[in-house]
DNA sequence: GGTCGGATCATCT
DNA sequence: GATGATCCGACCG
């Protein structure tokens, strides 16, 4: 039986993340370096009502690909702009969602860095509201959204969410906080194998809801 | 607990 | 023709 705070970090962001009204996220947050936006990130929530199913979690865990001098960026300098990577051309604010692996989908926030394509991608969610439609998209009842295949897949986000402005429905992210004790942790991107070594990763130590 | 291989296909070489 | 910002079930210990 691990620790838990006597009051789960959660249970303050659900109130007023998922409360009707609550607002998103200025398009002046993400106009800015992607490593910060992946930082500030944690602690906001993801409030989805994709086919009309309200679910959000909480985002405990990010990756920053902050440029095309990124290696393992999409959007890196040898690829250049292509199909799948244009919504990473585009404003701060809206939703990059690619397919990986032939059969998964990959939720980004682009983010601004003087005009250059930078997104955040989001690995890992605390499940916070409709944790039944979740474990129904899921097929099971455990490790729901730790993971950024598993999230898309509990939040109903595939591809046709690509460009997105994540400030209107059916997907939005709203400012959350970080709970007392929860520290900011950085480390090398999961799976990548260019620029395995650039601390871009950035997870809240101690939440039990990361992908590793 | 851990490791391994299959699924499955758009994208890029 | 090879690769990949992953997940899952099978198998081993």
């Amino acid at each position: 039986m691990k620790d838990r705070p006597a009051v789960a970090p959660a249970e303050h962001a659900a109130r007023g993340a998922t409360a009707r009204g609550a607002a998103a996220l200025s398009s002046d947050y993400y106009d800015r370096p992607a490593e910060l936006v992946a930082r500030d990130l944690l602690g906001a929530v993801v409030v989805s009502t994709v086919d009309g199913i309200p679910t959000a979690g909480r985002i405990v865990e990010t990756e920053a690909y902050p440029g095309p001098h990124d290696p393992a960026s999409h959007a890196a300098a040898r690829i250049g702009r292509t199909a799948r990577n244009a919504a990473m051309h585009g404003p701060p604010g809206i939703a990059y969602v690619y397919r990986i692996y032939g059969l998964h989908w990959c939720l980004n926030v682009v983010t601004g860095t003087e005009r250059r394509p930078a997104a955040v991608l989001l690995r890992a969610l605390e499940p916070l509201t409709g944790l039944e439609a979740m474990a129904r998209r899921r097929g099971r009842e455990r490790d729901l959204t730790n993971g950024p295949a598993r999230l898309t897949r509990a939040l109903g986000v595939d591809g046709g969410l690509d460009g997105h402005g994540l400030s209107s429905e059916p997907l939005r992210i709203v400012s959350g906080s970080h709970a007392p004790g929860e520290e900011v942790v950085t480390g090398p991107r999961i799976g990548v194998t260019r620029a395995r070594d650039w601390p871009l990763r950035f997870w809240l130590a101690g939440n039990g809801h990361v992908s590793r």
